[in-house]
DNA sequence: GTTTTCTGATAGATGTTCGCTATCAGGTGG
DNA sequence: CCACCTGATAGCGAACATCTATCAGAAAAC
């Protein structure tokens, strides 16, 4: 296989029409050009150059080639460049995972921000359910994670970032008296709503119900929060529902009663991981500064930074 | 700048996930790799693998650059494989000069032929007067030429490949008796037409009107062998006209009369000529072969085989 | 829980390739 | 006829790609 080089040293020297005068445009010996020329011929089984003792000048088949040849080398130059510029770890493109109960709530405060402070850095979000979170950020479908946290690994770089409460969502009809602060004495005995076993979400409700005497129904299971929050309306049920979800999305509360619990006991907790071995993880550490701050400026009045 | 063996590492790596597994496939060592990619990664700037103790898999940077690297080595084996196929000679294109009172006369004979025996060849015809095919085909602007003999050369190989009798063309009232046969002696006095100097077929019959008597004139020359009929149809004088010429245009018998000199001296000749340096020269020796084979089937009955 | 087997990284030896200098020989133009 | 151009060749040295042998960590198998 011939190499680029060589066909430089050809492109060379059919522009220049001599050896000599193309060796000192490449910065290197006619013997050089004359033998590498020789293999680079040799290899392709092609006479690029027809050769006299007083110029050389292109065979057939070299002017034939040659604009193949200038074309790729182009394109070849084009490449390198273009790598070049990747190696600016703030100009890729990162897999970004989400769950589906977060994503859609925290994106469009984050990704602008992020947009704006990292002009040329893109990211494609894909939502998932945290399992499939975990496994793709370990098997590399996934280069940085917003999420629950996974479980100290020296594989996984896990920065907190907030803490996001779990509202009590009610329907405009409920028995629960809402004019006092709620807690979680209040709860016991009601019906509660929740997402299926896939979400972390139901893991937190499994254990305040636990707590509280609250009763889980697990019949009726949310594949969403928008179907959880219908079901509330509906009067299925009370349902804990996060205030990022609650901030973007619950705009009539005329229909639906959204009310904090006492105590501070009840939310989840969200973190930004990356593989400890992910070359960019430098960047992503500023990156995951950034975000920290975004969060502290703009989600303070719903979330608790950490 | 990377070579092209690395990319071909880095992709096969990307393909098998694993060091080891991409080294035996591609027939090297695992520590080549690991050598080669780091040069590549290092002279990109770029980290392309994420490695980890247990397994490869492309960095987000790699994996933005792979299906572009996949591409241009898939143009590059492409561009290797079209110039192994060039080195077929037949296969080539070449460039061919002929002066303007030949080419179009036997042409048409000659390339339906030559693409019938050698399938993928193509040829570039272009028309140029003598003196610009000599130059041309010394200085590389014509591969072969067919055309008048250019004198003894080193540096050119010429096989002469037929001689082309000069018919004399007269118009229908000429005062000439056509019913006897006409020899040299008949012309004496009569006023010839001619093309220009820079054509060889002037030269033919500056000698003969110098032999003879008969007057060239100088104040009316043909800028092609059209013209030239053009002015004996209209009884300017009588002309010399090539035997292929008159084969293929002369289709009225009735407004121009043709008739051949006895004494065999009023002729052309015609060589195929290449530079004793091209590359492809023991094809050209193999098509002349196959050209003389050609004119001496289809054409002996206006011109003389050599 | 231990062993086997996978992973990539490293060190040092070896052979090939690439480029250099010096020189030769043919061709061109003053 | 000489000076200067051309490309070709020989021989040396440095750089580089590759090899073997080995290490160390991680995962899978027992």
């Amino acid at each position: 296989m011939p190499s680029v080089r060589q066909m430089e040293y050809f492109v060379e020297v059919a522009e220049a029409g001599s050896l000599r005068q193309a060796a000192s445009r490449l910065g290197v010996t006619q013997p050089t050009l004359t033998a590498q020329l020789r293999t680079l011929e040799e290899n392709l089984g092609v006479v690029l150059l027809e050769r006299t003792r007083s110029a050389t000048t292109l065979s057939p088949a070299g002017r034939e080639l040659l604009p193949s040849i200038r074309d790729l080398l182009h394109q070849w130059r084009d490449l390198v460049e273009s790598a070049r510029l990747l190696g600016d770890d703030a100009t890729s493109t990162y897999r970004l995972g989400v769950p589906p109960t977060l994503g859609p709530y925290l994106l469009p405060t984050l990704l602008p921000a992020l947009h704006k402070e990292f002009g040329r850095l893109r990211l494609h979000v894909r939502e998932e359910v945290p399992g499939n979170l975990q496994d793709g950020l370990i098997n590399g479908d996934f280069d940085l994670v917003i999420g629950p946290f996974m479980g100290a690994s020296e594989k996984i770089v896990s920065v907190p970032l907030f803490r996001e409460p779990l509202l009590l969502a009610a329907a405009a009809d409920t028995e629960l008296d809402l004019n006092k602060d709620l807690t979680e004495n209040d709860l016991s005995g009601l019906e509660v709503l929740g997402l299926d076993e896939r979400h972390t979400l139901r893991r937190e409700v499994e254990r305040i119900c636990d707590r509280t005497g609250a009763r889980l129904n697990r019949n009726y299971e949310g594949t969403s929060l928008d179907t959880l929050r219908q079901m509330v309306v509906m009067g299925m049920g009370i349902a804990f529902l996060p205030a990022l979800y609650v901030r973007s999305e619950v705009h009539r509360p005329e229909e639906i009663l959204i009310r904090p619990l006492q105590g501070g006991r009840l939310f989840r907790e969200h973190s930004l991981m990356y593989r400890s071995s992910a070359p960019s993880r430098h960047f992503f550490k500023e990156m995951t500064d950034f975000v920290r701050g975004v969060i502290d400026r703009e989600l303070r009045d719903s979330v608790i930074p950490l």
